[in-house]
DNA sequence: TATGAATGAGCCTTCATTCAT
DNA sequence: TATGAATGAAGGCTCATTCAT
């Protein structure tokens, strides 16, 4: 990459992380293009020279952080593998996977609101019209999460009917879910929701099991 | 109800069909007020008078309409029951309900659009701050749908753990899920992905029956 | 006064201390006239019953206070006097009675605000079109100030070249130093420039009588 | 001053023209600022680039106006003074002064409404947050009223106890009297006033003087 | 007299977008 | 590439005023 591509994408990535502090902080609507530009630095006219609108540059991040965040659960299952003491079967890691998920937006609503009940988006980053993104905060290379579960299932000797199918529709049916739980406490309380929760989804991670 | 109480339901439904009309047609976003009030052929002021913004009435006609929604899978459930042709057990009934829901959408992808992944908004409509409002286009006052699960419950003699529960975790899994599918065809076309969504359906049902 | 008269002049009167409340807490601008009547109780219609615009009610309001702010004044000359303490020539009285002008505006500084520069026009109240105004608070009905100091002189045995005239120059005088010396310290502050204002007062007095 | 900054000054000054224009020919509420960039021939934006609002602009055209006023003042004395007929004391000068002001608002009632009873903002225009202005139709710089006072009693020879004070009374007196006797002829006409004034004046320089 | 729903003109302001520099 | 002044359509919204009840 020369300098001026580098040079390029560092613009780029300045405003997508002064974007996702103003859309996360004050909200999409109420952030303006003219707020973005301001506080990243950069002139008005220069938003353009990268993204289209508005729209874009929020679809390009709930993408880039769905994905990241998907990451950080596969660091964080690393970590308890490699810890050596607890022994998981393949439910109980695809439960580990999505509690550390639920865990974080439950952490922070303005996260949760601006990424709405898009988890999944995470899982198409890197296909169609992605927008190259590295945050600066962000410590490691995205890698691909149905490759990950893969590669887990392996180790675990468990093939599964469809794995992107069954990963989607457990992404989807939690960021769905914990939604109306988390923000409107919508049937139930989280901590109330969780067990039923987990309960759905050893159900269906069981029933993919070959 | 007065003359005068009557008039401003009229004007209310009127406004808020409107809006349905021009929201589902033309997006959100790209319908002002102005729009509105136009078409709906009342004075601008007259909108403020019955809702504070654009996200209060879009609110009021996602829960309206997903409620009416769910009424009307009902109703085609039990035209299908009073047939006598066919023996469903309980999953059976599920799958035929959401199947239902599904069809509908995926012909109307406006609508799809509009509602986005809040069907579920219709479990909790006739709760808290809902408006009232009944289309013209509508033809029966709108019952509670866990109240027609429930007496369908009885009439199978069959008992569910959690009743809302699982409503509610089907509805959010069904219309996030089809959403992506639908619009996206991600990670399949809707054709293909129904026969995993009613396997699913059916496990989650039974799984919950007692 | 019949029980009808008596009524519309209570409606009034209220109308009046809602809109001085108002006016005095939020600004001119920005109290609406459905603020007006919201707080008072009554409907908007109700409003034009008794006056054609905001104008004229703050107008009406401005006479009616600074009316009542000069006999204020009056009746704290008149508990010094009979106190019988001091002995204070012609110039004394005027700037005791000033005193309590400016001092009663610099304790409230958004009377001022309302007031703005106009505290002579209590002189010309009772005149053309003044609405009959007598608020709850107010324990005595308002006299003429211009008649209190002509009988204030005569007790003194002093004889002016043009009463009226001098009242009107030292209350205009007065406002409109104050204001822009209490809101704005401009050109010095309050108590910087009191020992000079009545200087100017005891001057322009002194020369007044024959 | 680049070019851009040349422009945007040009700009700013139009806006004011226009501003003033309107104000005083109809009215400072019946302006609204649609009519100004219409008139100005610039878009709405524009004005906002500028102005944060009509109380803005307002207040920058009262303090330009009746700095420039002052100065039309000093322009007319140093005329009178080059003519050598006349042999004018002190306070000569100062009635010579304030006769021309009053004699100018005198004959544009709209400007004086416009003015209100702020004339003495001209002293402090110049110091803080005072825009920069400076009307086509006006040919010469302004200077500090002030300063051109204090050069006047330097060439008579003659001290005074406060100057900026005297000239803060004298002008607030002036327009705040005139006020009200130009545009409601209270408590007298104007020509019957102003030996009265005129008397005044000589009493407060001439008491001023060390 | 009193009401308050309805009006609708017009308010101020925002903001995505352009383009000359 | 980058700038940022200028644009102006369109936005949401207010509010004085009316009038049928």
């Amino acid at each position: 990459m020369g300098r001026v591509e580098e040079n390029k994408l560092l613009k780029q990535t300045n405003l997508m992380d002064t974007a996702f502090q103003l859309f996360t902080s004050q909200g999409l609507t109420k952030t303006s293009i003219s707020d973005i530009v301001e506080r990243a630095g950069v002139a008005k006219g220069t938003f353009y020279l990268y993204f289209n609108d508005k729209v874009e540059i929020r679809d390009a991040l709930v993408r880039a952080k769905s994905s990241q965040l998907l990451q950080d659960a596969c660091n964080a299952m690393d970590r308890e593998l490699s810890d050596g003491s607890a022994t998981m079967d393949t439910a109980d890691k695809f439960i580990f996977i999505i509690d550390y998920l639920v865990d974080y937006v439950s952490k922070d609503i303005n996260f949760l609101k601006f990424m709405s009940k898009h988890l999944s988006w995470g899982l198409f980053a890197g296909s169609h019209h992605t927008v190259q993104y590295h945050s600066d905060e962000d410590n490691a290379p995205v890698i691909d999460f149905v490759a990950y579960v893969g590669k887990m299932l392996e180790a675990d000797n468990v093939k599964i009917r469809e794995p992107r199918l069954l990963i989607f529709t457990l992404l989807e049916l939690v960021s769905s879910t914990c939604y109306d739980v988390i923000l409107y406490s919508e049937p139930m309380p989280l901590d109330e929701f969780k067990p039923h929760l987990n309960r759905t989804i050893r159900l269906l991670v069981n029933d993919a099991i070959l």
